[in-house]
DNA sequence: CGTAGTCTTGACCCATCTCAAATGGTGTGG
DNA sequence: CCACACCATTTGAGATGGGTCAAGACTACG
């Protein structure tokens, strides 16, 4: 069942039995990527909309200065590019950052589905959003709190996030990113990254090493991130 | 009519006269708002969505630290809360900048409209979409550029939404923000924005004094920034 | 076992922040 | 019509968080 962590993920509106095999039927075929290898180029038109079943994505954009931006970090029963649907193209790529496997739903499969079905699309439209609003945290994050926060808070979100596809079962779980992916994301240098990580250890707050977070103090780390997990959306 | 600047900013997918009448029709009634009224409060839950008529209007976050994080300015012609049919909540508030002057949409007939067609539903979609890419080129912004820039890619960004719907026929337009609101939106300091924004001005780029914006030289303010407005979807 | 990516650390620098105060509207009440 | 309060803007001086540059160590992998 390629969409059971999607629907993990996204539980309002409820769906009937009838509308999720409609939902796992419009899946054509599953794709793997090599770590590291782009899935999606910004602004080539697409046809067809991507579910991460294993693996790691991230989106992200080149800035004209050279710099690179990381947009968001997708895991498992994520819809990395369902926004690709109504947009047609996007304005940023999409890649892997492990080998991942993915499931593909053709743009006509999904507007059949919207055709059949309201509280389906509200489902889907509805995870487009939560994604916004996680777009809208990172804002927050690079506009207004420290380079220690912002990193501290980013491991608060994926900690909940995979947790809630039991992909964290424990206090330490996979972030397969480098430091310099991590600064990419939250706006920093490398270097700056690197000090800050060194930081959050000492405090005995949380490690992070060869791409795996371990939480030392879970209450201290959210504490100081001051993390609400509202914006998730969970219900 | 109160969508027509709704669909002159959203032309993609094209939708019937017939579809027309339905989204025109499922406005209920319309409000007025003052200046700095706040329209909707974070965390309450919602059962309409707003277009905006007349005035501007702010998207934003306060954060546990006391700052203050705007997400999104919006124009008339755009769905301030469009996003609320299918979160029934959001994470953020939103505010008058200006007077304004909305029109009122229930959930219930969003729904009715998602029902009775897959293009307007897409076109809805797609509407809460862009927006999701304007958040995300705002994080690149704050994540990746200096303080100058930000500024200046931030005119060009409101210039064009403007030109759009009618509302810069010249290069002189309103932008009723104060120094503060535009620290706020792009993660600078009061004192900080003070200073880049007369280095744009002596530089010859763009003058902004209560609340206008006076696009100097287009061409050096759009060479500047490195503005481009792909992640707009005009079409 | 060489090469390349990643991580770490040091030293220095600068973009931006902080604190503080002066200036200049603007609306209000007397 | 004045005096006052309040807010937005401007400017100065000094502090600092984070950037830059550079080098060394560690690791994975062909």
């Amino acid at each position: 069942m390629y969409t059971d962590l999607f629907l993990k993920t996204h539980r309002v509106p409820a769906i009937t039995a009838d509308e999720q095999a409609a939902l796992e039927g419009a899946s054509v075929r599953t794709v793997t990527y090599n770590a590291r290898q782009i899935i999606v180029r910004q602004q080539t038109p697409l046809t067809q909309c991507t579910l991460l079943l294993e693996g790691f994505v991230e989106r992200y954009k080149d800035t004209p200065e050279g710099r690179r931006q990381i947009l968001a970090i997708h895991i498992p029963g994520d819809f990395v590019d369902l926004h690709s649907y109504p947009l047609k193209r996007l304005e940023h790529s999409v890649a892997a950052l492990t080998d991942v496997r993915v499931a593909l739903f053709p743009h006509p499969e999904i507007r059949a589905l919207t055709k059949a079905s309201a509280t389906l699309t509200e489902l889907l439209w509805r995870s487009t959003l939560v994604d916004a609003a996680i777009n809208r945290e990172w804002i927050v994050s690079i506009g207004a709190r420290s380079a220690a926060i912002r990193l501290a808070h980013l491991f608060c979100e994926m900690y909940v996030r995979l947790q809630r596809i039991g992909q964290a079962p424990t206090l330490t779980f996979p972030l397969p990113l480098t430091q310099v992916d991590l600064a990419d994301a939250t706006g920093l240098t490398a270097v700056h990254a690197n000090r800050m990580l060194r930081q959050l250890r000492e405090r005995g707050m949380v490690a992070f090493r060869q791409g795996e977070v371990e939480i030392l103090d879970w209450d201290a780390l959210r504490r100081f991130a001051k993390f609400d997990p509202a914006y998730l959306f969970f219900e």
